[in-house]
DNA sequence: GCCAACGTTGGC
DNA sequence: GCCAACGTTGGC
């Protein structure tokens, strides 16, 4: 099993919208960053941890906790032309962007802020940590993991 | 293959 | 709203 951190604009998708889902359950559509893509395509697996990341909001951190309830398969907002992750290079019969469903477990008692985050030896070199980082899916240590939550 | 221009991300 | 960092695009 392995451990994640999945970034969302709560004015888009947050936490409460996922716990409402009918289910609980959601599509991660719309990612179009190839190394992000190839972590949800090659190695998220059925079951792994994820930390739910509140990003561009007024107290950008983690505020909760999902798992990867279905593994990697063809992101089809990428196929809809309506949609505002169109991407005409990518067709059904080769698709070039993948997404996973996402589960909730439960929300943190208090947003763990970047803030806090920040020049915490034990979070050396996790990506969200790393000046300017841009990445919306990244692997997280089981003793980050651990760390981060152990913050709650 | 280089690299300038451009668009996006995301903290502040 | 600003802007730095980064990824992508496209002309050459």
């Amino acid at each position: 099993m392995r451990y994640w951190l999945m970034k969302t604009e709560p004015g888009e998708f947050g936490i409460d919208d996922l716990a409402a889902r009918p289910g609980q359950t959601e599509p991660w559509d719309g990612v179009r960053n190839y190394q992000a893509r190839n972590m949800m395509r090659d190695e998220m697996k059925q079951g792994d941890g994820v930390l739910f990341y509140h990003s561009n909001c007024d107290v950008p951190g983690v505020v909760g906790i999902a798992e990867i309830a279905r593994e990697a398969y063809p992101d089809f907002t990428a196929f809809d032309p309506d949609n505002k992750h169109y991407d005409p290079v990518s067709k059904p019969e080769e698709p070039r962007w993948f997404m996973v469903d996402v589960r909730f477990v439960r929300k943190l008692r208090r947003t763990i802020a970047l803030s806090e985050l920040r020049d915490r030896p034990e979070l050396e070199g996790l990506a969200l940590v790393r000046k300017a980082n841009r990445l919306s899916v990244m692997p997280v240590g089981l003793g980050q993991w651990s760390f981060i939550l152990s913050l709650e």
